[in-house]
DNA sequence: TTAATTGATATCAATTTAGTATCAGTTTTA
DNA sequence: TAAAACTGATACTAAATTGATATCAATTAA
């Protein structure tokens, strides 16, 4: 079971860094070469926020991509409804076909409270708050956007 | 975001059937039938759990599965496991590369703790937990395994 | 012996996910 | 003004996952 996709990692680490370096345009290329991430791809991502009006974008030489909301306004939460559409169970078997049976009704409540708090903690986070955690833990390590293999627990 | 996969639900629910009458077999059939869940789908699903130990069968006439183990001891968490894997993030990216630089750390700390919650969460919802609110909500209305569309909120 | 059943596979189609490629248009700058 | 560095908009592809079906052998009860 994964939670979220490429697309919505992409999108997240993105926009942090939109976020650091709120007011300028930053290419996608810079982005894609700094963060490791398939250039094409990421503009597909980056494009899809736009539509979302989480970012603006410049054309041409010096161009690039800026951050258009607040980033304590933009919820890890809103960014996977975008590439993965809402946090829900089973589509079309609790809500097309709407409690078919006993055992299907008790499993949905069950599932929907569920639903209910990833929703919420996924809501809790923000691109705001997990900007002032990261800087947070590059002022107390020195290096900034290197790999950093000392902090790995592999879990 | 899709939760639960056809399989886990139809296991879910095969489940609590076996769990209503614990101690006899039951065909994939009769199953199949009063669950409306495609046959031969259901039978794979019913001998992965056979492989996991939560089931046993019978061959030949009057066989059938039967729950192996206690209600109580089986969590939505394992059977979650069973057909979807670990409830993990974002598989590669967070183990297999361990951090490769400090956003995706800062962001799979947060997520991690989120997966912590959920994970939780499923592991609280037990097949005996389950039953008794099914048999709570039986006998509260009368209908035992008839379509139910009193109860439906569409969501 | 036959019908009902599971065991074990093999196969398939649709969807989702991840990623690539291309061409047109825009803007800076040399 | 022309080239280079960009985005906009699509079209395409490959691989993995999901959901489902089909088949044949073995087993068991009646």
């Amino acid at each position: 079971m994964k939670v979220l996709t490429k697309k919505t990692d992409y999108a997240i680490r993105a926009l942090l860094m939109l976020a650091a370096k709120k007011g300028s345009y930053i290419s996608t290329k810079a982005i894609s070469a700094e963060q490791d991430m398939p250039y094409q791809f990421l503009r597909g991502v980056l494009q899809e926020m736009i539509r979302h009006g989480l970012i603006t974008s410049k054309e041409g030489v010096q161009g690039g991509f800026m951050l258009e909301k607040d980033p304590d306004e933009i919820s890890v939460k809103q960014i996977i409804e975008i590439f993965q559409g809402e946090v829900q169970v089973s589509e079309c078997m609790f809500r097309k076909q709407i409690c078919i049976n006993r055992s299907r009704c008790v499993l949905r409540h069950e599932i929907m409270r569920i639903e209910q708090v990833v929703s919420g903690e996924f809501q809790k986070i923000t691109i705001g708050g997990l900007l002032r955690k990261l800087t947070a833990a590059n002022s107390a390590k020195p290096a900034l956007n290197e790999s950093d293999k000392s902090s790995s627990e592999t879990t």
